[in-house]
RNA sequence: GCCGCGUUGGUCAAGGGGUUAAGACGCUUCCCUUUCACGGAAGAGUCACGGGUUCGAUUCCCGUACGUGGUACCA
């Protein structure tokens, strides 16, 4: 067998969905499993769609998840160009062999006179509206034309395009990895344009030719192209011949999580998770989406993710390494319903991945977060202190700050409502002779200062219980955090003590 | 409308003619913790429906329903 060469093929029309990214993924694990070659294709063969940025975009979001391509617009390779609209004379002259060949014509209908034929073959109850067998010959093409009609109307500068002219009463069959023998009555085949009146190509031509020259030996795409996948394997049959064709695989749709249908971007606005995988800017609107990544997402879980949603290993592990994915992943495996994506099970990957971190590279890319928020690390070995004990307590990456910023800044507002009800005297004299224990102490160890904040409450005759709330308040600023006197431990006496008399001057 | 694809707990899912139908997320309760998380334990919750085939169907077949995608000179 040839080499496996699989591609993924973006339009460069604006952020980097959750299912591009998945599909991403399955052709690299595919790739890399059987030791192949992963090719990045930019199809941007619909210039009114363009957007400007969008392809370095998705090229930094690849970036982002530890996966490069072996051969892209970027990195080059023996088959480039790799973008289509540097590519546009080559269809051209395919779709004119099909032509010659008595597989494709030449149309010359506006937009206007399509419509027509549509609402006439509505009203006279035609279930199918569609550019096909059934009406083709009443229509303004090379097949009704004379020869010389058509040569006299292409030589005048009459826009056309080319149409695929799909046999009726026939079927087209194919074997998808995913779903098995798909079938298709080729009445239901439209003869779709496959050259525009621009002279570029449509998806559909350009897919089968850059597929052929580029060595393609499997083909995965999301499941909303299989309706036309027919149209291809016609292509196929007739350019390059069936046997070269790729072996296809139609991936399931990843879908809200809520109501029907498709995840879209609007679908993560309205209910507050991320869609994209990185912030992506509209360089029209300057509008920006928010990405996974600038969310606090590891790509790493980013990624585990995605895997899960759609393929299963069949055994009960769920954290996997990119490596492991590799060796575990298979096509066959994969689901063909689609899946409603789950937040929360999103977040539950990211904490999974965030425990198995090292603290070296846990905590480099938490003082990334920390210094975007103005905090800049000094000392290490107290920032590692810190870190130890908060890591657990995190979910995302940017947890870091609300979890742990009191050990870098003091609080300038406290949880009044949570002490000040039952604050009374007794409570504020034992602080005060807290503090002066505290400053007689050497020892500021947790264990120290626990036992001499017991013995001073047994002494008042208060319980430690009703202490320990209004000292994490001081310390914190609300309530929640590692012990309190790890706390005090770590940000030292002199800061533990500042802490609880600043704020014995809010609590009176 | 027409065509394609799909349907195991709320979600992701394993399984597959005879099982107490895995596991995970979420949820509830308890333990840990005089905070909040994490962690540990327990619990509730399911084979869309109707016909076949079969000794037996969640599993196979056929319908129906529902969902989803396509039906563009968009990809």
């Amino acid at each position: 067998m040839s080499k496996v060469r699989v591609r993924f093929a973006p339009s460069p029309t604006g952020g980097l969905h959750l299912g591009g990214v998945r599909t991403v993924l399955y052709n690299y694990l595919f790739a890399k499993k059987h030791g192949g070659d992963f090719i990045v294709r930019v199809e941007d063969t619909d210039q009114s769609r363009f957007v400007e940025g969008a392809e370095e975009y998705i090229f930094d979001c690849l970036k982002w998840c530890g996966i490069e391509a072996d051969e892209s617009v970027v990195k080059g390779g023996a088959y480039a160009p790799y973008r289509q609209s540097e590519r546009k004379d080559l269809y051209k002259a395919y779709a004119e062999k099909l032509v010659v060949d008595g597989h494709a014509y030449y149309a010359f209908d506006t937009p206007e006179e399509i419509e027509g034929m549509r609402v006439q073959r509505k009203a006279a109850g035609s279930g199918s509206l569609q550019y096909d067998a059934g009406i083709r010959m009443k229509m303004n093409n090379s097949l009704r034309l004379l020869p010389d009609e058509t040569a006299a109307l292409i030589a005048s500068g009459k826009p056309y395009v080319i149409r695929i002219k799909v046999e009726d009463n026939s079927s087209v069959a194919f074997t998808d990895m995913i779903r098995g023998e798909i079938t298709f009555d080729t009445n239901n085949v439209d003869d779709k344009v496959l050259v525009k009146a621009d002279g570029m190509p449509t998806y559909h031509l350009a897919v089968v030719v850059d597929d052929f020259l580029m060595k393609i030996t499997h083909a995965f795409r999301g499941e909303e192209w299989l309706p036309s996948a027919p149209v291809h394997i016609l292509l196929w049959k007739h350019l390059f011949g069936i046997e070269h064709m790729p072996q296809w695989a139609h991936l399931p749709l990843i879908l809200k999580p809520d109501g029907n249908g498709k995840l879209s971007k609007r679908d993560g606005d309205r209910l507050g998770f991320p869609v994209y995988a990185m912030d992506w800017t509209d360089p029209k609107t300057n509008e920006v989406t928010k990405g996974f990544k600038e969310l606090g997402f590891l790509p790493e879980a980013f990624l585990n993710m995605l895997a899960m949603l759609g393929w299963n290993p069949g055994t009960e592990q769920e954290v996997f390494t990119m490596e492991e994915m590799m060796e575990a992943f298979s096509m066959d495996r994969v689901h063909k319903g689609g899946a409603k994506f789950d937040f929360e099970k999103a977040k539950w990957f990211n904490h999974q991945w965030l425990q198995k971190l090292s603290v070296v590279s846990y905590g480099l890319r938490v003082k990334a977060i920390l210094e975007d928020k103005g905090i800049v690390i000094t000392d290490d070995v107290y920032f590692e202190k810190v870190l130890d004990l908060v890591k657990e307590r995190c979910t995302l990456l940017t947890d870091f700050y609300e979890q742990a910023g009191y050990f870098f800044k003091a609080p300038t507002t406290w949880d009044e409502a949570a002490v000040k009800p039952k604050w009374n005297e007794s409570k504020n004299d034992f602080f005060i002779s807290f503090i002066k224990k505290l400053k007689e102490e050497v020892d500021f160890s947790a264990e120290k200062i626990e036992i001499v904040f017991k013995e001073l409450a047994t002494e008042k005759n208060i319980k430690p219980g009703e202490l320990q709330l209004p000292m994490r308040v001081m310390l914190v600023g609300a309530k929640f955090g590692p012990g309190v006197f790890e706390i005090a431990t770590i940000i030292g006496k002199h800061a533990t003590i500042e802490r609880i008399e600043r704020a014995l001057d809010i609590f009176k």
